[in-house]
RNA sequence: GGGCCGUUAGCUCAGUUGGCUAGAGCGCUGCCUUCACACGGCAGAGGUCACUGGUUCAAGUCCAGUACGGCCCACCA
C-alpha cells in the first residue's frame, strides 16, 4: 500500500467499477476445483425468475448470501458460488409468446432454419400480428434467444451490487444441461418406482388448463351462497320403496350446498354415521332434484353434523373431500364440468331422458357461475329449493396464478412420491429436516407441518408446451392406443430429449402417431420438478462426478420463506431420492421487504423504485448496508434512511482508513504482544472480542447482528480512541 | 379450526444462558466551520419494556393466560 493510493478526498463515486474490474482480472471469485470438501463452503444460489427485472427484494436477500459468501471467504473455505437463472414456467412462456408472436405447437417439426419475426419485441405488434405456431424445439430457442438479454441486465446488476460470485458457473434451467439433468432425475425416479403415472381425479385450471400441485393453491375468500335443495327419499334401509302419506308432503331430506350446478353429477348424499337424524336413511336412496337420478346414502366421519343441514351431497368432484368420499365410499364418476371449465354439451347418459334431459340442456356449455344461476332459476320454478340462496364467504381454490376457481377433472398425470400417500416416506422426510441447521430455527416447524399436512403425491406433470418435457414415449398398440403403462425409455445418453420431435430407438418419425407405432408422452413437467434439482445442476451431479464430490451436499440454501413447501421441500425430496441425502446442510430463510407505500408514502414517491437507481444514488455499499440490517427471516421495511446512514457509515469508514493509513505503512506489521500502551491495549481486547463476537455471529448466519457490532466497535474507534 | 412469529423511546430496531440507574441509529433540542470526516463532532430531552397473574433475592428476559398485529396450514357441503 502506497501513499499515492491514498486520495486527498476519499469519494465512493466508482468504487464499484474499480473493484469489479479488478476481481474479473485477478478471477478472484473463481472456485478452485482443486479443493477438497471440508475446505469447500458451497452455496445452492437461487435462480431468479429471468422474465421482468430484478427488484429490491432480491438485492436484500442476495446481499445476506454474498455477506455470508464474503465471510465463508475470509475464515479459510473455498467458496463455490455459482449463480442460476430461471427461464421455466408460466411467465416466461408467455413473454416468449408476446414478444415474438409465437405459440408454441409441440405437435409440429423442428424447423432448424427458423428465424423470429422481424417486429419481434416491437410493443406496437403485440397483439395485431399473426401468430406463428412453432415447434417446441424452436419455441425453447426462442426463449433462450429473449432471456439471455435479461440475464445480461441482471448479472450487470449483481455485480454492481458487489456479489461475489463466480461468474463463469452460471446456468439456464432450460438450457441443455438442466433439461438433461431434469429428465435424468426423472428416469431414475421411473426406475425406481419413486414416480409413477395414474389416472386420477386432481386440481384442475380452466384458464391455462392444466393440472395444478397441492403446493401451488391460494385460498381466496369468496362471495358463494348456500341453496336448500330437496332430494325426495325413494327408498329405505331394507331397500323398500317409501310412499307419501296420504295429503302429506313427500319424505325428502334437504341439504345445503354452495354449488347446485353440480347436482347433475351428485352421486351420493353422505352425513356422520352418529348423526341420528339420518341414520335412519343410511342405506336408503333419493333422488336428486331436475334431474331424478336415484343416489345412495351413506355415512363418512368426515360429514360434519354442523354444517349446513349437516347431510352433504358428494359430487364428482366439487372438492377435495368429494375426491375423498368418492375413493373411500366406491361411488361412480358422474362428471359434467369439462378441462375448459365448461359443461359437457352432450347430456350424460346417467340423466334420464325428458324433463330431466331438458333441464340439463340449460346448462350445457356454460361455466360455473352462470349455470349456478341458471340452475338456482330452475329449482326456484321447480319448488325443489327453500327460500333464497343464502350469501356467504367461504374460502375458495384457486392456482396460485390464476384467477379462476379450480376445478377437480381426472385425468392422466405423473406423480413422484413425497409421502403425502405414504406415511414411511413422510417420516424420513420430516427427518431430513433434522439433519439441516434452520436459520431462524423456527422455519422448520413450517417445512415439517406442510409434509404433515400433504395429502397427496407431488403432481408434476403439466398440460402445458413450454418447459421440460416428460422424456418419454408410448407404443401405440393395433388400434391405435396408447400403452400407458409400457413407456419407451431413451438411454441417458440421449438426453435431453423431446418427445414431440425426437423417436424412440427402434422406431422412425414416419410411425409418429400410426397403429402400431408411438406416440410422445405430450406432457412437461412442472417448473418444481427442475428447480427442485438446482444442487445437483450446480454440482454436476452425474456429468461431473469430481466437482460433485467437492461441492456436494451443499453448505448453504438460502431462500425466501414462502417457498419452503415448494421449492426447499421438493428439493429435500429429489436428494432424499438421487442421494440418500439432504441437499444441503444449512437452510437459510430470508423474509420479505415490505413495500413502504401501504404505510405512507405512495403518492409523494410516484415512480417505483428500482435497484440500479438506489445503487446509483446511494452506492452499493450504502445499499448493502441496508440490506444487512435486515435480520433473517425478518421481514423489513424498504428504508431509504438506512441506506442514507450507510451511505455516511461508508464515507466515514474511508475517510477513518485514510486517516489511520496516514501513520504509516500498516504492512510494516505490528506485534500485539509488544503494544504496552495501556489505551492501546483496551484497544485491541475490545477489537479482539468483536472480532469473535462477528465470527460467532457469522457462523450462524446471523450478518445483521455481526454488521450491528462492528458497527458499533468502528464508531467508538473513531470516536474515543 | 390448528400452528408459528411478533408487540421495548415519535420512527426502525438491538437487548444470546434472568443480574449494576433499559440501549443504538434516525428524528428532535442546544452547542461546535478542531488540520481523517460538516457526508462531521459534542451534549441533551424522550420508555408503566402490550396487558394480567406466577416463579425468583432479582423478570424486557422464564412460566401460564389475555389482547392486538402478521404469517403458514386446514375437508370449498
Amino acid at each position: 500500500m502506497s501513499d499515492s493510493r491514498i486520495p486527498d478526498k476519499p469519494d465512493l463515486a466508482g468504487l464499484e467499477d474499480t473493484w469489479n474490474a479488478v476481481w474479473d482480472e485477478t478471477g478472484i471469485y473463481h472456485f478452485d476445483a482443486t479443493k477438497t470438501r471440508d475446505e469447500v463452503f458451497s452455496i445452492d444460489t437461487p435462480p431468479p425468475t429471468v422474465s421482468g427485472s430484478l427488484h429490491v427484494g432480491h438485492v436484500f436477500s442476495y446481499t445476506h448470501t454474498d455477506t455470508v459468501a464474503r465471510y465463508q471467504r475470509m475464515a479459510g473455505k473455498e467458496v463455490f458460488y455459482p449463480m442460476g437463472w430461471d427461464d421455466n414456467g408460466l411467465p416466461t412462456e408467455r413473454r416468449v409468446q408476446n414478444y415474438f408472436g409465437v405459440r408454441c405447437d409441440p405437435s409440429l417439426p423442428y424447423e432448424p432454419d427458423f428465424t423470429a419475426p422481424d417486429d419481434a419485441g416491437d410493443p406496437k405488434a403485440v397483439g395485431k400480428r399473426q401468430t406463428i405456431s412453432v415447434s417446441r424445439p424452436n419455441f425453447i430457442e426462442l426463449c433462450v434467444q429473449l432471456t439471455v438479454e435479461d440475464e445480461k441486465a441482471f448479472e450487470g446488476l449483481f455485480r454492481r451490487l458487489g456479489l461475489s460470485v463466480d461468474w463463469t458457473r452460471t446456468y439456464e434451467t432450460i438450457n441443455d444441461h438442466c433439461r438433461r439433468i431434469s429428465q435424468l432425475a426423472f428416469l431414475d425416479n421411473l426406475s425406481a418406482g419413486q414416480a409413477y403415472q395414474i389416472e386420477a381425479p386432481s386440481l384442475w385450471e380452466v384458464t391455462f388448463q392444466t393440472a395444478v400441485a397441492q403446493a401451488e393453491l391460494e385460498d381466496k375468500e369468496l362471495p358463494g351462497a348456500y341453496h336448500k335443495l330437496r332430494f325426495r327419499i325413494v327408498r329405505d334401509a331394507s331397500g323398500a320403496t317409501v310412499e307419501s302419506a296420504e295429503g302429506s308432503d313427500e319424505p325428502a331430506i334437504w341439504i345445503d350446498t354452495t354449488r347446485p350446478e353440480l347436482v347433475p353429477s351428485c352421486v351420493a348424499l353422505v352425513a356422520h354415521p352418529d348423526d341420528e337424524r339420518y341414520q335412519p336413511h343410511f342405506g336408503g336412496t333419493v333422488s336428486s332434484p331436475l334431474f331424478g337420478v336415484e343416489v345412495p346414502v351413506v355415512a363418512h366421519e368426515l360429514a360434519q353434523p354442523d354444517k349446513g343441514t349437516g347431510i352433504a351431497m358428494i359430487c364428482t368432484f366439487g372438492d377435495t373431500t368429494d375426491v375423498t368420499w368418492w375413493r373411500e365410499l366406491d361411488l361412480p364418476v358422474r362428471t359434467v364440468i369439462q378441462r375448459d371449465g365448461k359443461f359437457a354439451a352432450e347430456t350424460p347418459e346417467w340423466i334420464p331422458e325428458g324433463a330431466a334431459t331438458e333441464a340439463y340442456q340449460r346448462l350445457a356449455g356454460l361455466r360455473s357461475k352462470n349455470a349456478q344461476d341458471e340452475i338456482a332459476k330452475m329449482l326456484a320454478e321447480a319448488g325443489e329449493m327453500e327460500g333464497d340462496p343464502r350469501p356467504i364467504t367461504h374460502p375458495v381454490k384457486f392456482f396460485e396464478k390464476g384467477d379462476k376457481p379450480l376445478e377437480i377433472v381426472s385425468s392422466r398425470q405423473w406423480y413422484i412420491r413425497n409421502g403425502g400417500r405414504d406415511d414411511d416416506l413422510r417420516q424420513a422426510l420430516v427427518d431430513r429436516g433434522d439433519e439441516m441447521n434452520w436459520v431462524p430455527s423456527y422455519m422448520q416447524t413450517r417445512f415439517a407441518s406442510w409434509i404433515e399436512g400433504l395429502n397427496g403425491d407431488w403432481l408434476i406433470s403439466r398440460q402445458r408446451f413450454f418447459g421440460v418435457p416428460i422424456p418419454l414415449w408410448y407404443p401405440l398398440d393395433a388400434a391405435g392406443e396408447p400403452v400407458w403403462d409400457q413407456p419407451l425409455v431413451p438411454s441417458e445418453d440421449q438426453l435431453p430429449i423431446d418427445p414431440s420431435t425426437d423417436v424412440p430407438a427402434g422406431y422412425d418419425e414416419s410411425q409418429r402417431g400410426q397403429a402400431g407405432g408411438f406416440m410422445g408422452e405430450p406432457d412437461i413437467m412442472d417448473t418444481w420438478a427442475t428447480s427442485s434439482l438446482t444442487p445437483q445442476i450446480a454440482t454436476g451431479w452425474r456429468t461431473d462426478k469430481d466437482l460433485h464430490a467437492r461441492t456436494f451436499p451443499m453448505d448453504m440454501r438460502p431462500q425466501a420463506h414462502d417457498i419452503i413447501r415448494t421449492w426447499l421441500f421438493s428439493t429435500v425430496v429429489r436428494a432424499h431420492f438421487d442421494a440418500d441425502d439432504v441437499p444441503w446442510r444449512n437452510c437459510a430463510l430470508s423474509g420479505w421487504i415490505l413495500d413502504p407505500d401501504r404505510k405512507k408514502m405512495s403518492k409523494s414517491k410516484g415512480n417505483v423504485v428500482v435497484p440500479t437507481e438506489l445503487l446509483e444514488q446511494y452506492g452499493s455499499d450504502a445499499v448493502r448496508y441496508w440490506a444487512s440490517s435486515g435480520r433473517p427471516g425478518t421481514d423489513t421495511a424498504f428504508d431509504e434512511g438506512q441506506m442514507k446512514i450507510g451511505r455516511r457509515l461508508s464515507i466515514k469508514l474511508l475517510n477513518a482508513s485514510k486517516f489511520v493509513l496516514g501513520f504509516g505503512d500498516p504492512s510494516e506489521g505490528i506485534d500485539p504482544s509488544k503494544v504496552t500502551d495501556a489505551l492501546d491495549r483496551s484497544m485491541l481486547d475490545r477489537l479482539a472480542d468483536l472480532v469473535d463476537d462477528a465470527t460467532t455471529a457469522f457462523e450462524a448466519f446471523d450478518y445483521a447482528r455481526s454488521l450491528e457490532r462492528t458497527e458499533a466497535f468502528f464508531w467508538w474507534f473513531t470516536d474515543n480512541y
